[in-house]
RNA sequence: GGGAGCAUAGCUCAGCUGGUUCAGAGCAGCUGCCUUACAAGCAGCGGGUCCGCGGUUCGAAUCCGUGUGCUCCCA
């Protein structure tokens, strides 16, 4: 097989994506295989995957590849999210930009016909990138969030928890999201430091005199139903029974007393408005007081403010400000540092606001959700970093507000009639059947629906079960095969939205965990540490990037810069050297098939038993090590492992030792021994990079058909450990590294003397330990440039000197050299290690130590004085014939 | 205001249970090489008071306290 000059990542990539596909090795059906399963945390159906999608995708892929390699029946499943919120905006937006349709013109069932069409076009660009990455998931088994069976079982829920006394409706203050016109659950609301102003306002009394208040939002004014000030407080004791007077309305409002009140803060005297602040409204249920809304639900006035009406509550607040200044009613305003909440969704200041909504009581669920993870039953990683978050959320957890004021998504199944009396039935005939069970008597065209949708995490907590319709039909045999999943990967930014709300479902309807393990991925920021978001416009295009540099390399690059749970600074250098891999691996797989084209039957040289050997050893001990990484999910630091095995150790070190002389045929099977490293080199690596090493693997040698890498099995690690285990392994790693340091060092002490690269040399070994050398030599001459290569006992005059631990060498050459930089060299070596040797000398010297430490180490300094010892005489003696 | 985390080479970060794989990697830098797999490369090199201070210990980048500076979460 001819290997083109570069690797083409795009020519491997539709390849193996359609191979992989019509051999359906990603399929998974039930088996007696242990399952590996994982449920791709379901991106937005609106959206295209940003760099944070990437990274998630990625190191799920490299999991379930992994897996799937390794014995297990991995089944991943993709799918994607309705996102009510995000996906209604934009299809109302399109409908009016491009259709010139309002929303209110339409019917539900119009509007809901738009949003399916808008979602068939923008879940395939998702799908399509996974795809693109090299995703291994089952295709057979994609979910939308608003499938039918999906639909079902959101309802089903609701039903059961409202039948459990779980879910209630009721009025309370919550997030109202103006521009969406829709209630808000806490967890969608982003708070943000502002510069406000703090205005003093001035209240008349109602028997005259005053009193000021100060507030950040005088537009609320109107709704005021109190002035609250601490009993304790000397100022305001006299009031007792006093009433004030709003400015500008004059609505007479009573004087409160409540400890709630700081003195201290403001004026000391504060305005209640239990309408338009949590606070405030708080306050009002203790006292009783009117609660009056005077904002509309797009954010304007309301009737109810008298003044301003219809106007926006940004304006209104100028508007009002100008007023209470013209009037002698504004004292003065100062700047005030505050935090105010964002929709997360919509980005608008949020409005407290009451509203009548459907809640779920978080307080019975939480609890088995905390449990299981404080037991271990479920795990967090990396490490415990995020556990103190979750329990701290659960252990505080408030009521979930889980209606919205929308039509995409599932329609709340609460049925009422005439006189509003409220019922719950999965459908309009159960509705009238369980007003008949209340005793009233309706028709079926009588009873209306509730508008509303549930919020769309009451749909993707059930995630994990849904996807084998583990609620539809909890008792079906793919969803007792699959569940519980194995593992979660997603960020650390949804631990409440998703994470703790999929175990409280899944403790809820199964008693069991959702997933063994949670792996909680870093944020994916630009080169200056920001967030990489879609107002920013720092988030590059991921099939850009893939076009550009390979997946694989994207896969790379974005693995590579990946700390276990930390942040990462996205920059393309790291693609960079994702592809520089590629193009490595290729060079190496392209050098073999030109020894295939001349190897030959001859025995192989000398050094090269050695060097597989050497090699084979490497590998285990690599092969060992990226298990226990992999096993504690640092894939980061396990990339890297096998990334410098590959080039280091094998292309660097290895394929320059088997490598043939000048002009010599390569022995056949060394080559043979050869290809089968490479092959186990690209399976440790095909989870990270798929597609090149699949390609390699099937350019090195004529495969059968079914003989795919994806599904080529890894030997077990134990029978590796087990074979480190032996002082053989022990010794020619050993040896290896030896051989190494000579190298280098040999390399280095030429270029010191500026011996050109082509120069020859003689070289002289003065070893206490010859034999050694006797695997090693040929390899060792080679590299070095060495002409021949001989022992001694004595200094070679006129020549270089190189000591190496406690080896000796001199390198001769045709022309007389300078000794100058050798000797200083090697004085500051000496220097060193006397320095070395006399820090370990008075630790051995320190009778607590000798006394206190781990025979152990106390025997490991004794090893390091006698070694430190050896090499300064053996410097010494150098420096002597110099 | 409450909680969590981070601070190591010019930059981005590793460094698990204190002790020669303790001061590491990758980029960037410098020197020399277009050596018949690879210049997207090869060979070699330099570079750090492990944020400051105190403590525990025979021994601290590592454990504890504290100060400073950043980041995130929550109210």
């Amino acid at each position: 097989m001819e290997l083109s000059k570069n690797f083409n990542p795009a020519t491997a990539e539709v390849h193996w994506t359609q191979h992989w596909r019509a051999k359906r090795y990603f399929n998974s059906k039930p088996d007696h295989r242990q399952p590996f399963t994982v449920v791709i945390p379901p991106p937005n159906v609106t959206g295209v995957l940003h760099m944070g999608h990437t990274l998630n995708e990625t190191v799920q892929d490299i999991l379930v590849r992994k897996a799937r390699m390794s014995g297990f029946n991995a089944c991943w499943v993709p799918g994607s999210d309705h996102a009510s919120i995000a996906t209604e905006a934009k299809v109302v937006q399109m409908l009016e930009k491009e259709k010139g349709i309002h929303k209110a013109d339409l019917s539900r069932e119009e509007f809901l016909k738009y949003a399916f069409e808008w979602k068939d076009k923008y879940g395939g660009i998702i799908y399509n990138q996974i795809e693109r990455l090299g995703c291994s998931v089952d295709w057979d088994r994609v979910t939308f969030t608003m499938d039918d069976h999906y639909y079902k079982a959101v309802i089903k829920v609701f039903i059961d928890l409202y039948e459990k006394g779980l879910i209630y409706r009721g009025a309370r203050m919550i997030n109202w999201d103006p521009s969406a016109k829709t209630a808000l659950s806490d967890e969608e609301v982003e708070y943000k430091e502002v510069q406000g102003k703090l205005y003093h306002i001035r209240y008349p009394l109602e028997n005259g005199g005053e009193l000021v208040i100060a507030t950040q939002r005088p537009e609320t004014i109107m709704g005021d139903t109190a002035i609250c000030v601490n009993p304790e407080d000397p100022r305001y004791a006299n009031l007792q029974g006093a009433y004030a007077l709003v400015p500008l309305i004059n609505r007479r409002i009573p004087v409160i007393f409540d400890t709630y009140v700081d003195p201290a803060f403001g004026t000391g005297a504060l305005k209640v408005t239990p309408a338009h602040d949590i606070n405030d409204y708080n306050l009002g249920l203790k006292h009783n007081l009117e609660v009056v809304d005077t904002l509309n639900d797009d954010g304007t006035l309301s009737e109810a403010a008298q003044i301003y009406i219809g106007t926006d509550r940004f304006k209104a607040r100028k508007l009002i400000v100008a007023e209470l200044e013209e009037k002698g009613f504004l004292i003065k305003a100062e700047d005030y540092h505050t935090r105010v909440g964002y929709s997360q969704r919509t980005g608008v200041v949020v409005e407290p606001k009451i509203s009548t909504q459907w809640f779920l009581k978080m307080r019975e669920m939480a609890e088995p959700a905390l449990n299981a993870v404080l037991s271990g039953d479920i795990r967090i990683h990396p490490g415990d970093k995020f556990l103190a978050t979750y329990r701290y959320w659960l252990e505080n957890v408030k009521d979930w507000c889980i209606s919205r004021q929308l039509w995409w998504g599932q329609q709340i199944p609460a049925w009422y009639n005439s006189d509003g009396v409220c019922v719950v039935a999965a459908d309009r005939a159960g509705a009238v059947k369980a007003f008949a069970e209340k005793g009233i008597s309706v028709e079926e065209s009588a009873v209306t629906q509730d508008a509303d949708v549930l919020d769309t995490w009451f749909s993707s907590w059930l995630w994990p079960m849904e996807v084998f319709n583990g609620i539809t039909e909890p008792d079906n045999e793919e969803f007792k095969y699959y569940y519980p999943t194995s593992v979660l990967v997603t960020g650390q930014d949804i631990i409440f939205f998703w994470v703790a709300r999929m175990v409280m479902a899944g403790m809820e309807y199964q008693q069991e965990r959702p997933f063994r393990d949670v792996y909680f991925t870093g944020m994916v920021r630009d080169k200056q540490g920001r967030k990489m978001s879609k107002s920013l416009g720092n988030s590059p295009d991921l099939l850009e990037l893939i076009d550009k540099y390979g997946a694989d390399a994207v896969r790379f690059g974005i693995m590579i810069s990946s700390p276990a749970g930390n942040d990462l600074l996205f920059d393309e250098s790291a693609l960079e050297q994702g592809r520089n891999f590629n193009n490595k691996m290729w060079n190496a797989a392209k050098l073999i098939q030109l020894w295939k084209e001349k190897a030959t039957d001859v025995a192989a040289p000398s050094g090269d038993a050695w060097a597989h050997r050497w090699f084979e050893t490497r590998l285990m001990e690599v092969r060992v090590e990226v298990e226990q990484l992999l096993a504690q999910f640092r894939l980061s630091e396990a990339l890297k492992t096998i990334y410098s095995l590959i080039w280091d150790d094998f292309c660097s070190w290895y394929l320059e030792w088997i490598k043939p002389g000048f002009g010599e045929p390569m022995s056949n099977s060394s080559l043979q021994q050869c290809i089968r490293f490479f092959e186990s080199l690209v399976q440790l690596l095909h989870p990270y990079m798929p597609f090149i090493t699949e390609e390699i693997y099937h350019a090195l040698s004529e495969r059968k058909d079914g003989d795919d890498l994806c599904m080529l099995q890894f030997p077990s690690v134990e029978v590796q450990v087990a074979a480190l285990e032996n002082n053989a392994a022990r010794a020619v790693l050993a040896e290896g590294q030896l051989l190494k340091n000579i190298i280098s060092g040999l390399r280095d002490a030429r270029n010191k003397a500026q011996l050109k690269p082509k120069e020859t040399v003689s070289l002289f070994i003065d070893s206490p330990d010859r034999d050694q050398y006797t695997a090693i030599r040929v390899i060792l001459s080679r590299q070095v440039n060495a002409a021949s290569v001989e022992f001694t006992g004595e200094a070679i005059a006129q020549s270089i000197t190189a000591v190496i631990g406690k080896e000796r060498f001199y390198l001769q050459t045709e022309q007389p050299l300078e000794t100058g930089n050798q000797k200083e060299d090697l004085l500051k070596e000496l220097e060193y290690l006397k320095g070395f040797l006399a820090s370990v000398e008075k630790k051995l010297g320190n009778e607590r130590f000798v006394s206190n430490a781990k025979p152990e180490i106390v025997e490991m300094e004794r090893r390091k004085q006698q070694d430190a010892e050896g090499k300064i005489k053996v410097i010494e003696e150098s420096l002597a014939t110099m």
